[in-house]
DNA sequence: TGGGGTCCT
DNA sequence: AGGACCC
């Protein structure tokens, strides 16, 4: 739950009003809050700033986002005053082992705080009531239910932990702003010294959108209230880091917005290094061997000083930070990356007991799974040896068969993946000797979608490149059709890579979606709609394979096929209905695994081998030959054009989009500006126009009522997207080079297929 | 000193 | 595989 063991021990005095978080709301004077330093004080003279003029310390966004920071209040405890109310107004804490993870807020008036020992809990308040918060099902619920209510206003909401989540609500607030008469226009909640003095005001228009901020979070935390009975904090801001440090100064169960012109202000009040999220453990200790203290001291240090201990990178990062500047981008991040559970013990020194204990946590993660949809190609297991004074944790993992997840049948799965555990374990440890381990973990990684009948979709798509390393290839979906991807990774082919040359690395590139929010309480607004930016973890393409993803549209199908907490439709709102579905395959080189049986091998991602000759039960037989069909007859994909701006100066707005086709590297190349001719061809005596990426041939054997479906579809979208343009273009308040850069980058509307999975729909 | 997660190297 | 970071 709560961060920062260390520092209870390390930081000696220098009391913090951050640093208890029930300090602020019981004794609201207390303890150098901000509120009580004279105005004059928090102005900041531009000579105190000057050492910021590095340019790579300055924000490249401005003030052009508004971003919203939900804090859970006490998150544990309120889960379990929900299931049990009768604790509410009892002393609560959550337990886990001999550590009281959080605490409600009756506890903390009696002076219980979080991460303390149930010893010392219990001596300050004997009467405390303890629940065991070792199983975090509820807790994992809840939260994701959490998200899923945001996400009704806003597509792009980013989970931090359990119990904090952040949105940028920018183009909302843009569109509620063009309807609203700003001048009468009040914050709602706090605002960090609003009441103070200060010279100028921001002309920017930033006062305006976070004022209208502060009322989207209000609305969002009425509606966790209402829908979820949880309470939480707030904090608007025009980065992450200010919405979640300014956020913290009203808790419990309230909402702060930071106007721009107090940041440097607001930032002075942080003196420690760990009160800046970013700055670790590591880096404060890294900091303190180099003489820099504090806040104070690391703000005027030049990054040429950090540099050499931190590189150049981090050490501008940590900078930025300090100074209340975080260009970093709300990002979605749809289903987990990971499933893992864990355990931790006083011993397990012998091989049946750690075999009974990782018995346990599979079967906890199968289930999770199973609900989950998904199917992990990696395991990992990770194990503390007992080494007084020491927590070290050390790990081995392994490639795991998908075959053992396509079939139901649990009892052996769970054999099987015990089996590769145990090998694992053999290689941590040697098992025949006594041993003394005080934790198991055991994690689920590389998780895919199974294959859907939506792959057939991807009938109507060719590849026309195959590009290098892992380019994300995606359609878009309209908020009416569920939209999923099947990744499709083809075997190398360097004849274009080198034109591709300002291709993202492995790993780092972003997909577009459409998403049209809804804002509860209120009908959908033409106008509130946005483009989410989804970044896609990949796994790293291994050996000679290249890959590449295409996009398929998947119907109603998607929720029983992948991650299905995450897709779980919320009332009737539309903005949780697009969400993506990765299936990953990979053709080309017959890789296969040597040990079949525990697909226990030390590849971390498994080959979907298509070649005709490939043993038989290695993979899913259906599934590959639907991954072959796709890779031969899809030849157009619709492409997110990489940038070559890193993610962190991308903002939310300037997304891009061009479709792909015979010219693409032409066009990567040059940039130039000519669009994609829509194919025509000659159909039932008229000339139906067809999107690039539309395989003709295909198109031309289907049913007439098919046709007719989808050209109606492609009117439709076309429409669509011409709206959508004019929208995006005229409403951008970035900076000018920003805009140019991105608008420099040709608007190509790949084709939608929302419509035409149903045809496959059982 | 929990039981989770993320991303980067 | 480990290490940093977050909760």
């Amino acid at each position: 739950m709560e961060r920062r063991w260390e520092e209870e021990q390390n930081d000696i005095g220098g009391e913090d009003p951050e640093e208890e978080d029930d300090v602020d709301w019981r004794m609201p004077s207390a303890l150098g809050s901000p509120s009580i330093k004279a105005p004059s004080m928090l102005i900041q003279p531009s000579s105190s700033i000057a050492h910021r003029s590095e340019t790579c310390l300055q924000s490249k966004l401005g003030h052009s986002r508004t971003i919203v920071h939900i804090d859970l209040d006490c998150f544990y405890a309120q889960v379990e005053m929900l299931r049990n109310p009768t604790l509410r107004d009892k002393p609560l804490g959550i337990q886990q082992k001999n550590i009281v993870v959080t605490t409600n807020y009756v506890a903390r008036a009696r002076g219980v705080s979080k991460l303390s020992y149930i010893k010392e809990a219990l001596i300050k308040c004997p009467d405390l009531v303890l629940v065991s918060g070792e199983d975090l099902t509820n807790y994992r619920e809840t939260s994701t239910k959490v998200t899923e209510l945001l996400e009704q206003f806003c597509p792009l909401v980013e989970r931090l932990g359990f119990d904090e989540n952040f949105m940028d609500v920018t183009k909302l607030v843009e569109s509620r702003l063009t309807s609203t008469d700003s001048k009468k226009l009040v914050h709602i909640g706090h605002s960090y010294e609003s009441d103070a003095q200060i010279a100028t005001q921001c002309q920017c228009g930033c006062r305006d959108r976070l004022t209208m901020g502060s009322h989207i979070a209000k609305e969002m935390r009425d509606t966790l209230k209402s829908k979820l009975g949880l309470t939480s904090c707030a904090g608007v801001a025009t980065n992450k880091l200010l919405a979640k440090l300014v956020g913290a100064h009203h808790k419990p169960n309230d909402q702060t917005v930071l106007f721009s012109e107090w940041t440097d202000s607001f930032m002075q009040t942080f003196t420690k290094l760990r009160q800046i999220p970013g700055i670790g453990h590591s880096s404060g200790k890294k900091l303190k061997g180099m003489g820099i203290q504090n806040l104070e001291e690391l703000r005027p240090t030049p990054v040429s000083t950090l540099a050499d201990q931190f590189g150049k990178q981090q050490a501008e990062t940590m900078l930025r930070l300090a100074h209340g500047v975080d260009d970093t981008p709300v990002v979605s991040k749809g289903p987990p990356q990971s499933l893992s559970d864990e355990d931790s013990f006083k011993k397990v020194g012998t091989l049946p007991a750690a075999k009974e204990m990782m018995t346990g946590l599979i079967k906890n993660l199968i289930k999770r799974l199973r609900s989950d949809g998904r199917i992990p190609y990696t395991m990992r297991l990770t194990v503390r040896k007992y080494v007084p004074g020491s927590w070290h944790r050390e790990s081995r993992q392994t490639g795991i068969s998908p075959n053992l997840f396509q079939k139901h049948d649990d009892a052996s799965l769970l054999e099987q993946l015990l089996e590769v555990a145990v090998g694992l374990l053999q290689k941590l440890i040697d098992t025949n000797r006594p041993f003394h381990l005080t934790l198991i973990n055991i994690c689920f990684t590389n998780l895919r979608s199974k294959v859907t009948k939506g792959a057939i979709d991807s009938f109507f798509s060719k590849p026309a490149v195959k590009p290098k390393g892992l380019v994300t290839l995606q359609s878009q979906g309209m908020c009416d059709g569920k939209t999923g991807e099947m990744e499709v990774h083809s075997s190398k082919d360097d004849s274009i890579a080198n034109e591709l040359g300002d291709l993202p690395a492995a790993n780092t590139e972003v997909v577009d979606k459409m998403h049209f929010g809804t804002v509860s309480g209120h009908k959908p607004r033409e106008e509130e709609r946005y483009v989410i930016k989804h970044k896609q973890k990949q796994p790293s393409s291994s050996g000679s394979v290249a890959s590449f993803r295409t996009s398929v549209n998947v119907t109603g199908k998607v929720e029983a096929e992948g991650s299905k907490s995450f897709f779980k439709k919320l009332g009737s709102s539309p903005s949780n209905k697009s969400k993506s579905l990765s299936c990953r395959g990979e053709l080309g080189t017959a890789r296969k695994p040597e040990s079949v049986a525990t697909g226990l091998r030390e590849q971390s991602s498994w080959t979907v081998d298509t070649a005709r000759d490939a043993p038989e039960g290695e993979f899913d037989e259906d599934n590959s030959l639907l991954l072959e069909e796709a890779i031969r007859s899809s030849q157009n994909v619709a492409l997110k054009q990489p940038s070559k701006r890193t993610l962190e100066e991308s903002s939310s707005h300037d997304t891009t989009e061009c479709s792909v086709d015979d010219s693409l590297a032409k066009r990567l190349k040059n940039d130039s500006d000519h669009e994609t001719k829509p194919t025509t061809i000659k159909q039932n005596m008229e000339e139906i126009e067809i999107p690039p990426d539309i395989d003709r041939s295909v198109f031309n054997v289907l049913p007439s009522n098919m046709k007719e479906e989808l050209i109606a579809d492609w009117e439709r979208e076309k429409r669509r997207r011409e709206d959508e343009c004019l929208l995006a273009s005229s409403s951008q308040n970035l900076p000018k080079n920003k805009k140019s850069s991105s608008s420099a980058k040709k608007k190509q509307l790949p084709a939608v297929r929302n419509t035409i999975t149903k045809y496959f729909k059982h």
